[in-house]
Order: C-alpha cells, then structure tokens, then sequence
DNA sequence: TTGTAAGCGTTATCAT
DNA sequence: ATGATAACGCTTACAA
C-alpha cells in the first residue's frame, strides 16, 4: 500500500484483474466500458492511489498540459493579477501554467523557446513586448499562442486586451463634465497600440464635446513617472496651461503629480489629474488617483479560455477580445480653478 | 530542413552517421566521445535544429525539471517579487517553474499534489500557510521541498526566510534612538512564527536600552489594516499613551496611521509609526512608511538553490537560512512629541 | 569509442 | 467489451 515509488496503471490492472488497456479506456472513455469493469478499475484506483504519469501521457499524446505564459516581468504587480486569472481557468481544465520571465531579453525568451520546442507546453500566453523569438518565420513553428493586452506579429495571434479606446473616452467625459477645456495630453511614444488608443480616446472625447484640440496641450512621454514630471515642466514653458492633465497610464499620473506639488500647486484644488491602468498604489496617492480599472483578473481568464479553445480547436478563434474597462473616481479630479478660469 | 514534426535523436543520428546512443552521449557526457564524432552530431543538431524531448528525457528519467511553486495568493504582490528570483534561479539550472495558487484551500491544494504524484515536478517551494495537503503521513511522499518565510511540518522541511528577530531589534533600536520610551508594539497573534520573532525582536531591543516592557502597550491583531486601527482605539481608552507605535507589518501600520490621523494626530509629528515588510506601497503612505525592507527577489533566489541542491543531494541541507532584512527609513518616525513628553 | 537493446508508463490500433 | 501489442523519444547497462 505505502509502497514507495508510485502506482501505475499496471498495478491497477493487476489489482482489478483486468488488462491495462481496460484501465486506460475506464479513465479516458469510460462509456466503452462495462459498470461492472468501470466499478473494479475505481476500486482498484482508489486502492493503489494511482495517478497517471503525466510524462508517459504527454510522452505517447505527443503534447504536454502545460501552457507556457512568458512576460517580460513578472515582477510587475500587474502581471500577478492577470496570472491569477490565467491559472484558475488553466486549472479547472486539468492545465498546468509554467512561468518565463524574459525581462526583454531576446536570449532568454530563446531559452523559454525551448520548453516549446521539447514538448513540454502546449500552448503560449505572451505578454505584450515580447515577440522576442526571431521573426515571422518563427510564427510557423509557434504553438496555439494568445497574446496579452496587444496584437502579436501583426495580428498572427489572437489577443485579449482592453478597451483602451472606451477607457480614455470615459476620462475625457469626466473631465468635460466638471467642465474642463483645456485639457493636456500626457502621452507614451512608444509603439504600444494600447497608448495610440488612448490617445484616440482623447482626441474623440475632445471632438465629440465641440472642444477644439490643441496640439500645445499633447505631450508626448515614455510612460514613466519622470516623464510625466517632464511632462509638466515643457507645458509650464508655455503659455497655455491646462486645468486638467490626463495620463497615459498611472506612473505619468504620479510624476505628474510629483512636477505639479513642486511647484506648489494643490491637486485637485489647482488642476486635476487622471491615470490609466489603477495601479494598487493608486489608491495612497495623495490625492487617491481617478483612474481607469484594467479588469486584470478576468483579462487572463478570457486569455487562457481562449487559448485552450485553440487547442481544441473547437472555434476558429476570435482575433481580438476587448474587455470594457471602468472608471475609478477618486480625488484627484474636481472643478477647473477659477485662478485659470480668470485669465 | 523546415519538417513539420521535430527533430528526433533518431534524425540527428542518421544525419551524423552515429547510433543514437552515440547522441545521447555526446549532449550529456560528451568527454565520453571522440571529438570528431562530437563534432559530427553537433553539426547535426545545427542542422536539424533538434532539442531533446523533454517528456521523453523526464519519463526515462524519472524525474522532472519542472519545480512546483505552491503559494497561497500568487497575486500578492510580495509573492510576484518572489517569483522572480525562483524563476531566475531556476531557469538558469535548466528548471522551468510551475504555478500553483492554493487561496488556502484544500481542495485546491491537493489538485496540485496531483502534479507531483504525476512526476511533473521535481521538487516543491512550499510558501507559508499552505502545508494543506493532509498531514505528517504526507511529508513521506512529497518531494524535495523548501519553505519560503517559514518551517514546514514543524521543521521537516528546510525553509528560507528573513532574520525577522534582527529587523525588529533594528526597529526598535531606531525608535530608541530617537529619543522614545513608550513603545506600543501591534503585532498578530496568528501562530506564523515570523510574528512571534518580531516580537521578540521588540522585546530584546527594550531590554537592551533598559527600557521597562509595559504589557499594555503591546496589542495583539491580526496583521490587517483594520487591526491596526483598532488597537490605536483601544490604546486611547487606556491611560498609558506611547510615542511610537511598532507595527508588525506594514498592513498594520497604515490601519494604526489612518486610525490615528481620524483622530486628528500628526505624524511623525505627534506618533511615530514604524511598518514591516516594505510593501510597495509603503512609499505612497502619507507620510511614507519606515520600515523592514524583505530582500524578496533574493529570498527566492536561495529557496530554489537550496532545493536545487536537495535535488542533486550534494548536500545534507541546511534547515534554516536566514537574510538580513534592511531598515528602510522614510519619514513616519521623528522625535517623541513634546506634548507626550510634558505629561 | 561505439552500438545494441531494454524499458520508462502511456494510449491506440487491431484482434478477439 | 476486452486484451495484446506497438510506439512515443529517450538514457543507460552491457557488448563489441
């Protein structure tokens, strides 16, 4: 019973005195089996604690029930939200979720190639920035794969993202309702289409309120909270100031922030300030941060769901699913300061 | 060249004129062959672009190069820290990390026992709070283990975790510095032995500076922000007020700040508050939270070289290693307020 | 130094 | 409805 090394599918089959095909079919078919066998193979399963070697499985089905998930940091607070999403659903499907961790470095995401390559992850989950192994070329050798937050290889692979588009117009709206105008742009230049979005979010919101948009107020960062700081000091040059800064995303919000107090300025008292993405540090910001929620969690459930329909091929596979994103009032945000109504 | 399925040793075999067995040898004992026929299979395999099957490799093996990471909240944002020097580490070792999220749940717990009865893993980094699968009779059947932050199965398993006792003592000794005497200690009555030894640490540091332990200032939580809050309450019923309130982490900490700014208190103006853990929004607290840095990524870095080492048996294994947890001072700490002093 | 062959635990095909 | 058996790709005695 306590034997030491584990029990196969031979001891079961020895112990329910049938063959080891019967035991295989009462696990994987069990209706092509008689009640009666059914009962004895249980029996004997229950007996030995049998648990089939996932390595001889993978091994004979000739892919494993692994997905590997790579990101470029998984140190990131808002990969861990997403992963809690990703390894429920992967789960409650008999899946197993294996970590990689490339901080943006082409060799080690070539490393992780290699758990693709042995066998040993049926499907991919890639973060956004990655792409990392080679070219299009490798797209050919790539597993059903989803992406995170943004199209991978020009759309090749399906990705699950948010709405950053809705998100942004949800801020503008906002801020337009406490009846600012002048409302700047503190955006990301880098070439993630979630921050074009943003921007088009604005630029919609701006049009759609009959607000003429100035391209003074649109400054162009790299999402970082020095950027943001920077941010503040080139609008301070010139002579247009907003009465509202709206961020690409939570770390601008904050140098923002940051650049507004130095100069003296109460927040949201002299001008208000938006985030995007709801970082957990945005809640003990002083203010709290208005921000946009990414709904993380459910963002990795739709992914790994998505995945695992790949790999069973049940559907042609949606290319895109964009989840809405909500708004989260907090402090930062108020009426426009009559100090720059006046002017 | 560009063959639909992988290449197999059998192909690298053919194409380099040599036995398989040959192969197998020149990839893992390569001293063990001639280096022109080394030579030969390596041009192979760049040719064939061949990677070991890694489900084959492992069934041969019997084992693994699959560590399981069982954690009871994987979206922790301490945990994500963790993760990354398990993963480095691992991945440098040629493991791959695998994911487990428990919730401390049982049930959850055992699916997961699953993976490691199945041979998919090789060994286990337990993290505190979780050893849910049954009992003693268990520890026989696990695999190689390591615990993070705390022992497991009462000291069967080595664990790695931080000198907790030593960063108490640092606290203390900093509010001692500065000039304080009244010293509450809020800790957490939950039996993870990481509390009971930051309190110690309390403890050893009033005992050092001759300062006499009062009882009633020392209330026991449970490590959440609304503890804190409520031991502040419970202290101002009394009539012994401290001047600095030691928390046992920086949950804690902000539940003691909030409580003690609702009643109209500054601090460090009118109460020291000291944190423990350094979460990442320790920086955003108001005042920003001094506290006990964990040194996370590195605590993760020598769980898994010390399970890697159980893997390879070369060493009898410590059972204990402890880091040294760095003071982070920020600004919830000055001098003990005049007005306490006066009384 | 190299090759032959057994066997790791499965699943699936083909008989029965 | 059930059983025998080949095959998945690899490592490692044992032989040569």
């Amino acid at each position: 019973m306590s034997d030491s090394t584990p029990a196969t599918i031979e001891d079961v089959a020895r112990i329910a005195e049938v063959s080891i095909a019967t035991v295989s079919r009462a696990i994987h078919n069990p209706e092509k089996v008689a009640k009666s066998t059914r009962l004895k193979v249980n029996q004997a399963i229950a007996i030995t604690g049998y648990t089939t070697n996932a390595m001889a499985r993978s091994l004979r089905l000739g892919r494993s029930n692994m997905i590997l998930v790579v990101a470029p940091d998984i140190g990131d607070p808002n990969f861990s939200s997403i992963l809690v999403g990703l390894e429920n659903e992967a789960r409650s499907h008999g899946y197993g979720v294996l970590i990689g961790h490339t901080q943006n470095d082409a060799q080690r995401a070539l490393e992780y190639l290699k758990f693709l390559n042995s066998n040993q992850a049926a499907g991919l989950i890639l973060f956004t920035g990655i792409l990392p192994f080679g070219h299009d070329t490798m797209t050919a050798r790539l597993p059903p794969s989803v992406g995170i937050f943004e199209p991978v290889f020009n759309g090749g692979i399906p990705y699950v993202g948010v709405d950053d588009m809705e998100g942004a117009r949800k801020v503008v709206d906002l801020l337009i309702a406490e009846g600012h105008r002048k409302i700047a742009f503190i955006g990301d230049s880098r070439t993630r289409l979630a921050y074009k979005r943003r921007r088009a979010g604005y630029d919609a919101g701006l049009d759609a309120a009959g607000v003429p948009a100035e391209l003074r107020l649109v400054q162009e960062g790299d999402g970082t909270l020095e950027s943001g700081r920077a941010a503040v000091e080139r609008l301070f040059v010139r002579d247009t100031l907003p009465t509202a800064f709206m961020c690409v995303n939570d770390q601008t919000a904050l140098g923002v922030m940051i650049g507004l107090k130095a100069r003296g300025y109460d927040i949201p008292g002299d001008f208000s300030v938006t985030g995007f993405d709801d970082v957990p540090q945005a809640t003990f910001m002083t203010p709290a941060l208005t921000t946009i929620r990414q709904p993380r969690t459910s963002i990795g459930k739709h992914a790994m769901a998505l995945l695992l329909d790949l790999l069973s091929s049940r559907q042609p596979a949606e290319t895109e699913i964009l989840l809405r994103p909500d708004l989260v009032v907090r402090n930062s945000v108020s009426v426009p300061s009559a100090r720059w109504l006046a002017r």
